[in-house]
DNA sequence: GCCGTTTTCGGCCCGACTGTTTTCAGTCG
């Protein structure tokens, strides 16, 4: 049983309970433990309980809860409300725009419980009969089924991020914006985003809303007000709100989230009896305290400066109070890539094309990872091709003054666990990247096994893109991570943060435990053109949403340091194994 | 259902926009 599909069940419960009218209080609850488990670097199924109640927002009855799924696969009270609401209303829930009360009205009438037979009533306009429910009504639900229909799940950021900053771009050249930022998911770099959110500052805002809906690609208005309004851009939703000035950082924080996070700061207010809102901080003779700048805010309760990318409610607004935030790595720390592919297998650029963009970075080396010879689909390279490309490195390393190409392999993982190329040549290389790329659907043993024992061979230095999965396009193969870290940190093998947006793998959740953990990460791009080179930093941030510091990070290491780690990583491992 | 240097009971974050309404509930973020 896995952390998710225990979360899924509390996920359930808690639309269930909508549904029903039930205390808002008692589904916040349920949602809250949800998303807390579901974010929860150990195995759920092996905590005691004790350990279950320190997670926030699990209180005895869901620690019971939790206990009783593990044991049994579902839970009694869960159960129960499955056969008292009907099968499927989540279904509605799903659509935007139609929420808990509307769902019910139309299902108490209609008993419909899917979205073909939901569209059908809509279209013969057979909803409108129903208390307030109008023609307008009817529209926003069809809109809303489109919308499901059509996919209205999260894409990855790294193709969210570029189309926000083009908005932006365009709205500094027509609309009278002074301050303006990207805010929501966006701002604090989670792997998928729902939505775009700009926040800006203007005399003149009704221009701005103007200039906002009628942007080229803006195909659909959803709402529009004079200070706030949401269009359909390009296929992904995007709102902008504009407020006053002094108002510009409460705004900001507002819309940056978590809502968790902003859930908590309101509840530091209520205690000092203030108030926040996207206005400002308030006292109780509605004085404002703060509002112009976040860094105000944060001070006014006596917190550190908290970074978005901190704020999902993971303790980070305990950590600020004690001072005891961490010092987040940033693009600027690190000095080279460790993993990047040229022509000799299926880069598009050669080694020296390679370096050269990575020394237009400012980067000390580069290490070139080209495949072996048992990924076919990507010309992998034999015995002999490796040591030709080395000896092209090694020529190419004579010419080049202060850089270097460090000599490097994608050794494959095989299904049986062995590596795909013999000791013998990884044992003249610089470093070693492990990975899979065959047998994803193996059982959870047997794909652990393929990464402990490779993480065993004292010639491995990394294990690349850990878990395998490609978001929107792959699930991660079935690896009992806890064990993995485990033999990590047995063995000194770093494990990778993959910076490409479409991967991002480990995670935030792993590499955090990681990181508690000890283990040394190295953040790589996987480039397969000069350009990929540039995607490093949607690696360091998925390090920063995981806590990492500096020193967490062996890529921050100069070329000196990092090739002295090498050898002494190498030099334990030939003496441990 | 959770949670506590104001509480073990009684609170629990706050406002914009829409649609259907004559004052507001529903939904969203």
């Amino acid at each position: 049983m896995k952390n998710a599909q225990i979360a899924k069940i509390f996920y359930d419960i808690a639309d269930m309970l909508e549904i029903m009218g039930e205390n808002p209080f008692r589904i916040r609850a349920y949602r809250r433990a949800a998303q807390n488990l579901e974010s929860h670097s150990k195995d759920l199924a092996e905590l005691t309980k004790e350990e279950l109640l320190k997670i926030p927002g699990v209180g005895a009855d869901l620690a019971g809860k939790v206990m009783e799924i593990v044991a049994t696969g579902t839970c009694k009270d869960y159960e129960a409300l499955k056969r008292r609401s009907p099968e499927g209303i989540a279904t509605l829930l799903a659509i935007p725009g139609l929420g808990p009360k509307t769902a019910k009205l139309i299902y108490d009438r209609f008993k419909v419980h899917d979205l073909d037979t939901l569209e059908k009533l809509a279209r013969d306009h057979r909803l409108k009969g129903l208390p307030k429910i109008k023609e307008k009504t009817e529209l926003n639900i069809l809109r809303g089924i489109e919308m499901v229909k059509k996919g209205g799940e999260r894409m990855p950021l790294g193709r969210v991020l570029p189309v926000a900053n083009q908005i932006m771009e365009i709205l500094r050249k027509r609309a009278p914006v002074c301050q303006m930022e990207v805010a929501g998911s966006i701002r604090r770099w989670k792997e998928t985003v729902r939505d775009i959110d700009i926040l800006a500052t203007s005399s003149e805002p009704e221009k701005v809303m103007d200039a906002f809906a009628s942007l080229a690609k803006a195909r659909e208005v959803i709402a529009k007000g004079p200070t706030k309004t949401t269009i359909i851009y390009d296929g992904i939703q995007a709102d902008i709100r504009v407020v006053e000035e002094g108002s510009f950082g409460a705004a900001l924080c507002y819309f940056t989230g978590s809502k968790e996070h902003n859930i908590r700061l309101r509840e530091l207010a209520v205690k000092k009896g203030w108030k926040l809102n996207e206005y400002g901080l308030f006292d109780k003779n509605n004085r404002s305290i703060a509002g112009k700048t976040e860094e105000d805010i944060y001070r006014a309760f006596g917190l550190q400066f908290i970074p978005p990318e901190l704020r999902e409610d993971r303790g980070e607004i305990d950590a600020a109070l004690k001072g005891q935030l961490p010092k987040l790595i940033e693009l600027s720390d690190i000095k080279g890539d460790l993993h990047t592919h040229s022509k000799w297998t299926d880069g598009s650029y050669t080694i020296e094309q390679m370096a050269e963009a990575a020394r237009r970075l400012g980067y000390e080396y580069i290490a070139m990872s080209d495949h072996s010879k048992s990924l076919g689909i990507a010309r992998g390279l034999n015995e002999e091709k490796v040591m030709e490309e080395m000896q092209e490195i090694d020529a190419l390393n004579k010419k080049l003054r202060g850089f270097r190409i460090l000599k490097g392999l994608e050794v494959d993982i095989k299904s049986d666990g062995t590596l795909d190329l013999p000791d013998g040549i990884l044992s003249k290389l610089d470093l070693v990247n492990a990975s899979i790329h065959s047998g994803f659907r193996q059982s959870r043993e047997q794909i652990t096994k393929r990464i402990t024992s490779a993480m065993r061979n004292p010639f491995v230095t990394i294990i690349a893109h850990p878990t395998g999965r490609v978001i929107g396009g792959r699930e991660p193969y079935d690896l009992n991570m806890e064990e993995a870290l485990r033999t990590a940190r047995e063995t000194g093998t770093f494990m990778e943060i993959n910076a490409y947006p479409d991967r991002l793998d480990l995670n935030d959740q792993n590499a955090m435990r990681a990181g508690e953990m000890g283990i040394r990460i190295a953040i790589s791009t996987d480039s397969h053109l000069t350009s990929h080179l540039n995607m490093m930093k949607y690696g360091v941030q998925i390090a920063r949403r995981a806590w990492l510091e500096k020193k967490d990070i062996v890529n921050t290491l100069g070329l000196k340091e990092l090739t002295a780690l090498l050898k002494e990583k190498r030099k334990r491992a030939v003496a441990w194994a």
